[in-house]
DNA sequence: AATATTTCTGTAACATGTTAATCATTTTAT
DNA sequence: ATAAAATGATTAACATGTTACAGAAATATT
């Protein structure tokens, strides 16, 4: 009875994947614009602000903290350090890892930005409803944390 | 009472974005490779399955159904064309229109791939629950509309 | 100590995401 | 009918996603 006889594929629109996908644009939307104001990309911001909340994070741990893989951020490193965002230092202890951390100018980034991104959440909180919010994230990482259970 | 001051931005792991991206990266996990073994990536799938679903589509109505945006639509197309599991007729009363179909050779590949994606579907509706995907189904809904409201 | 293995990081190559610009074809307005 | 505006699709340019591979340094094994 729970053979995919009997349950053929989902309409794509019933999709989990898309799902997931259109909410995540949704929430995005009206966001990213502020932010290409100020010459980043979301894959960028993710950085600095994992950066401010915990300054000095090796390549690996920034890598598992934003979510990215390492040949992404390799590049969006390189690009951050160019325009003095970001800094590197080479550990003493390890040769082979770097030690990024945020700088000045990127703090002062973060802080121009960061009040545009608590307006955009209460305004998804409001129009959304807090205690329907709260659900969701439950749902989701009970989702995530099923799924990756022997997987 | 509801100003940013009090509503500090949220710790990253609790971004209401990055908990979507998990989620669909937990969904997508252990489909991808399944994928790859036919030479598809996720977006490709998606055309294939849209056109399965809805054959003769011109490419802005496959975009909007795929969830892509047009430069990137177009690019997998000429790549879909080349491999022959897509078609393109250019339309007779409108010069500037093409209409994409699927040919025998993609549904063939379709009907491969589909019996995993209900697999993978399958599995996770059985590890999280059916109630539970039903209620996430509806909180996503219901989040989209709700933020695209006057947007 | 010498070798093998693992770890950290980076690069290569190609597909996709994203904004802007382009080009041809319709459609609208005058 | 003609100019102006809108539309469908593509291309350009750059950033990122993704898998595979490579190099250097640390660690484990012998």
């Amino acid at each position: 009875m729970a053979d995919s006889a009997e349950h053929p594929l989902r309409g794509f629109d019933r999709s989990l994947p898309m799902a997931l996908l259109r909410a995540r644009e949704a929430v995005m939307k009206n966001f990213v614009p502020s932010l290409r104001e100020n010459g980043l990309s979301a894959q960028q911001w993710r950085v600095i602000r994992v950066l401010h909340e915990n300054e000095g994070l090796d390549i690996t741990e920034l890598a598992e903290r934003c979510f990215l893989l390492m040949p992404s951020l390799s590049r969006i490193i390189q690009n951050l350090e160019k325009r003095a965002l970001v800094s590197r230092i080479q550990s003493s202890i390890d040769n082979r890892r770097s030690v990024i951390s945020i700088t000045t100018k990127g703090k002062v980034l973060f802080n121009k930005i960061a009040p545009k991104s608590v307006e955009r959440y209460n305004l998804i909180t409001e129009k959304f409803g807090y205690g329907k919010l709260e659900l969701l994230y439950e749902l989701l990482d009970e989702l995530i944390e099923k799924i990756e259970v022997d997987e």
